[in-house]
RNA sequence: CGGGGUAUAGCGCAGCCUGGUAGCGCGCCUGCUUCGGGAGCAGGAAGUCGUAGGUUCGAAUCCUGCUACCCCGACCA
């Protein structure tokens, strides 16, 4: 390709909204342009991009046996309202409505499609399988950001597998797991594979695969003395004992102001935050329900909702929790509180003498007993693990790394099948729902984490596995023939070997294209200018770390092909 | 969904408070000079001022509605 040819719209400013190193580069770099809310046009270089990492995911899924396929993006809501996903999407799902009046559904995933082809695996003979597709995804998120990180519109490898029985899923999850660190290897990201939940796609085994980056959204619990790794909405820590205060009795206490757990810990009477518990109003697909978590914890609106299995989640407004308990927040708890669901970490299992809001503002409980006092209907997990606290397998402090999800795999188990009637003859005749897995890479998104991990100041540093090109001759002066000639000839033979070369033949000054060449990140630059050239040389730059050295023109081909193939 | 902000030329912005028919930088076009790290000079093109309505002799500017986009939050009781 033609430099002088070639539709890089560059940009000296990065628009004023983009916060995200990736989303800027990518701009300025005239890879992608917003066309609304969540929806990018990938530009030739974007586009060139995508295809590299798109062909490296679909040669290692074809690398397990992956067969690929092209499904339809809109979807009968038919299906969708058979797996009951029709109403646990909610607005995530884009809806819409043909002429007819019919209901349809805009893919976010395809299990459902999937597992309707899957009737024709008739046999445990046909199995195993593992079915394919690189296709668009829509999903109505609440809030796109973030350039291509979060978008409404995207690219996902979603793949499945069909199994008889669950060892076979195992093993396709295991292959599968390979899979992905080979492709995060291959694109050059550090990805990390972290126990997760599966949220409202349904399954267990969940692992995602996370990228370290500040521009990420997701919060992952890491030991780095042992292999310990989770997502915060999964994660696990081990707490110290704490030590009950000597408070027997069940005494209500006036708190005037009191509002909060750090103003209930200063005021007369009150408590250390650990010794408080925390009340947190709930409502849980519109039946209110109180969370319990100690006073110095967080609630995590994950975990609540895996916990209790709820669609709708959100916090009580406070006119709400003072219909259910009498009382505005601040002065909210659970004691002596009947026919409102109550669910509680299990840390405060067994504990007294703690504190807590009595249900009428301006009051608080002391000497609780939780067990005696109140009417815990589930214990279930319900708290961020904060950074450093220790190491469920080795006791060693934690960090917390912000990371961007860069894949996901889960096992689905048998849902799909026994809800589509997805079954199979066994050995012995009897008819068994296949068990399925369920896995995900967002090509856009993966193309973003690669350029959050490489970029620097002067622009994106691609690996050259992924560069829209793999090296670039810059043309110094166009005025110059030898110039001209020599890089004509060393374009042709780059191009022959299949090397992705692009050629800048702009009419521009040197200056301009050594910053362009650097802007949008390709790895490697031959320059061509009258003074080395007069000395049969050529100039060789590294883009990763900036090294330039001289060349002979007739040895550069071999020193750029070893450079891209190393 | 809650809060905040923004919308003026391809990009980044000023003008708005205090109404009088739009300006700056970059980019773009032409010419001359320049030419190895985002050139200089001269000339030039380009804007329904998001949208609908209102106030006014007159609206980018004041008022109202709508729309779009961005940021923060959507546990801290």
């Amino acid at each position: 390709m033609r430099w002088s040819n070639l539709h890089t719209p560059t940009l000296r400013d990065a628009p004023a909204d983009a916060e995200a190193a990736s989303h800027k580069l990518l701009v300025r770099g005239g890879f992608i342009r917003q066309l609304h809310a969540g929806h990018y046009s990938l530009l030739p270089l974007g586009w060139r991009v995508f295809t590299k990492v798109e062909s490296i995911v679909r040669e290692e899924m074809d690398a397990i046996g992956g067969q690929e396929f092209l499904l339809p993006a809109m979807h009968p809501a038919s299906l969708w309202k058979k797996s009951g996903r029709w109403d646990v999407m909610g607005d995530e799902m884009f809806r819409v409505t043909d002429r007819k009046g019919a209901e349809n559904a805009l893919g976010m995933t395809h299990e459902e499609i999937f597992t309707t082809l899957a009737l024709e695996i008739t046999s445990y003979k046909s199995l195993p399988q593992i079915w394919y597709q690189i296709q668009t995804k829509s999903r109505d998120e609440p809030r796109p950001k973030s350039g291509l990180l979060r978008v409404r519109e995207f690219a996902m490898k979603d793949s499945y597998s069909f199994d008889l029985d669950q060892a076979g899923l195992d093993r396709n999850f295991a292959l599968h797991h390979d899979a992905y660190v080979r492709i995060f290897e291959r694109l050059g990201l550090p990805a990390v594979p972290v126990e997760a939940s599966s949220g409202a796609m349904g399954g267990s085994g969940s692992t995602e695969f996370m990228v370290p980056s500040p521009a990420g959204e997701d919060d992952v619990v890491r030991c780095n003395s042992c292999d310990y790794a989770a997502n915060v909405e999964r994660s696990a820590s081990a707490l110290p004992v704490v030590e009950d205060r000597d408070l027997v009795e069940l005494t209500k206490f006036p708190t005037p102001g009191v509002r909060t757990i750090a103003a209930l810990e200063a005021a007369d009477g009150g408590a250390p935050a650990d010794h408080q518990i925390k009340t947190m109003v709930m409502v849980l697909d519109g039946d209110v329900t109180l969370a319990l978590v100690r006073g110095d914890h967080q609630l995590n609106l994950q975990k609540l909702q895996d916990g209790t299995g709820a669609i709708d989640i959100r916090p009580a407004t406070p006119e709400e929790a003072k219909a259910a308990l009498g009382a505005m927040p601040g002065s909210l708890g659970a004691v002596g509180v009947e026919g409102t669901r109550i669910v509680a970490d299990p840390v405060l299992q067994g504990r007294s003498g703690l504190t807590t809001g009595a249900n009428t503002d301006d009051w608080h409980y002391t000497g609780v007993n939780i067990e005696r006092d109140i009417a815990v209907d589930e214990w279930m997990d319900l708290r961020d693990v904060s950074e450093g606290e220790a190491c469920i397998s080795c006791g060693e402090p934690l960090e917390i790394v912000r990371c961007i999800e860069a894949g996901h795999i889960f096992k689905l188990g048998t849902k799909y099948a026994e809800a589509f009637g997805a079954h199979v003859m066994d050995p012995n005749g009897t008819q068994c729902p296949l068990v399925m897995g369920s896995y995900g890479i967002g090509i856009e998104r993966n193309v973003a984490a690669i350029a959050e991990t490489y970029h620097d100041d002067n622009g994106l540093i691609w690996p050259a596995a992924v560069a829209p090109f793999e090296a670039v001759i810059t043309i110094v002066s166009l005025k110059d023939e030898s110039s001209v000639v020599a890089a004509k000839a060393l374009y042709d033979e780059l191009k022959a070997k299949r090397i992705d070369v692009l050629l800048d033949d702009r009419d521009a000054r040197a200056g301009v294209k050594f910053a362009d060449a650097e802007l949008i990140g390709i790895p490697y630059r031959i320059t061509i200018g009258p003074r080395a050239l007069a000395e049969g040389e050529v100039e060789f730059t590294e883009r990763s770390n900036g090294e330039t050295t001289r060349v002979r023109i007739d040895a550069i081909v071999d020193q750029l092909i070893a450079a891209v193939t190393s």
